[in-house]
DNA sequence: TAATTATGATAGGTTTTGTCTATGAACATT
DNA sequence: AATGTTCATAGACAAAACCTATCATAATTA
């Protein structure tokens, strides 16, 4: 059976005229009359009851009719919906982010993107780069803005900023004499990091290790929030991206900042996403706006 | 767009792979990606997203696969709708007779149709000659009981009975000493008649004229039972139809009934359908019951 | 009653669509 | 690097839909 074949059905128990039925479908009569005739020969039933006055339905055929107006309901439903979404910039846009960039970044980028792409849906999680890669990978999420590199053969980034960190010091610390710092110049055993699972963990612990031999302290925290808390109040010191220097979250009187020298000292902020994503358009165009947003703060 | 399309779109959903999809499908991969890239490409929207590890459906392709369901459960409701129907012997058999058969024959009727033919859903409506020809051409009623040939050229009519006509009088009336009754016997002056419209009213009118030229009387009523009333109270004379004394209605004490010679003193009683009807078998069928019954009683 | 008109069915040929096999390209796994 | 898996592409072939021309039948009109 074929989807035509129901809106000739339709035609035809409209105009109860084969002709006129051929006119509305933009067809031959002769085809309209063949393919009935298939339809009633593939469901064993006579639908139409032809006069030369006027062509009726069967009791069957109200029936058949009918159910062919829900199906040809549905079928004119997937053709507004997907008229709608052939606009790449409409839709739902499902986008994650980690907890160490999504409180500097995203409330301005949620504002930027749903200036700029008006009919998109935006849908934002925040998680950890090991689920934000798995909800990437089953399809649950559109992209991702991660600050590591994509070891994942599925999945692609286009790089967005390269962020550098700083030191945070209680004020009173010996690293406010220092003017360039450099992670050797740290005292490790007072750093306070982010629990395992952080990827910035990870990455300032790699940093550290590589270039300083003195042993790290085991201090660990859920978020940057307790850490410059911590920091405040001269419980230690930490590194921090420069995000959240530059959103004002370093605010606080009893804080000292200062950058890394060390041109190692950045994180690359990337959005990562499906190789096999359609919507690139949608991606490119998101990171721009995004990596604009980084850029120009 | 096709159902078919359709289906190969829900396969590749469940199974989340071209291949066993179209195993399942019967019929090759390449098949089905072309046909799915012909989906896309009308819809112009990206439905599947393809990888090498599993075909998973885009947030529009859930929606539209959604809508696919419905449109297939339609479809499928179709199919095993008109697999039921296929047999002739089942479904609505909507038919009607007029009154003054419909009380001595209907019941009956119901009865045996009902035994032979189970899976038929029996509708019976009574109504004037003219009304039943209507709604048979309009086609609210697969056949009708009549006891007039068919005038319309769109009917056709399958004999069932030659019904003999009966005189009626109160037993003291003069008529009861007469054997073999003609209607140039009758006391036309004394007949109680139905209401226009009636057809045996009709029938009645034109064998008087016919063969008497006594002025009819203009007493009319609207039923049989009202004429077999007055006719019992001593009120008059009347014609009915044989069935009404075969059926018990002229079991009364007070009523004489005596049949008529002439060999015209009868009407035909027919099934009446619509030359188009596509259920020629089972009015055949239909018919050879009602016309059993008539005989046999 | 006969001619005319209207309607749906049928036939034969053309175009469009669907399907197959064979093969290719991209990626994942060994 | 080699192998295997997966979807896409190409070209040939088959099926289906469609069109024009024509027919048969019924309804209308002369």
């Amino acid at each position: 059976m074929n989807i035509r074949d129901l809106v000739y059905l339709r035609a035809i128990a409209r105009h109860r005229h084969f002709g006129k039925a051929a006119e509305n479908c933009n067809v031959s009569q002769p085809t309209l009359s063949v393919q009935l005739q298939k339809l009633e020969a593939t469901l064993g039933v006579i639908l139409i009851e032809r006069t030369k006055r006027a062509a009726m339905l069967t009791p069957i055929g109200e029936k058949v009719l009918a159910l062919a107006e829900d199906a040809l309901g549905a079928v004119d439903a997937i053709h507004s919906i997907t008229a709608d979404a052939s606009d790449p910039f409409s839709g739902q846009f499902r986008f994650g982010s980690i907890p160490t960039i999504s409180p500097f970044l995203v409330p301005k980028v949620l504002g930027v993107l749903g200036e700029k792409f008006p009919r998109l849906e935006l849908v934002f999680r925040e998680n950890i780069t090991e689920r934000l890669t798995e909800d990437l990978l089953n399809g649950d999420l559109d992209a991702a803005i991660l600050a590591t590199p994509t070891e994942t053969p599925r999945l692609m980034a286009i790089p967005l900023y390269e962020e550098p960190l700083m030191v945070i010091y209680p004020l009173g610390h010996d690293l406010a004499s220092l003017d360039d710092l450099d992670v050797s110049d740290l005292p490790l055993d007072q750093m306070i990091l982010l629990t395992e699972g952080h990827c910035f963990r990870d990455q300032t612990v790699d940093l550290c290790r590589l270039q300083s031999k003195m042993t790290l302290s085991e201090t660990s925290v859920t978020s940057l929030e307790t850490i410059i808390s911590l920091v405040a109040a001269g419980q230690g010191i930490s590194i921090v991206p420069a995000l959240a220097h530059s959103s004002g979250w370093l605010d606080r009187p009893q804080i000292g900042v200062k950058p890394l020298r060390s041109k190692t000292a950045t994180r690359q902020l990337n959005l990562t996403f499906r190789k096999s994503s359609p919507r690139r358009a949608l991606l490119e165009a998101v990171a721009e706006q995004m990596a604009r947003v980084l850029r120009e703060g």
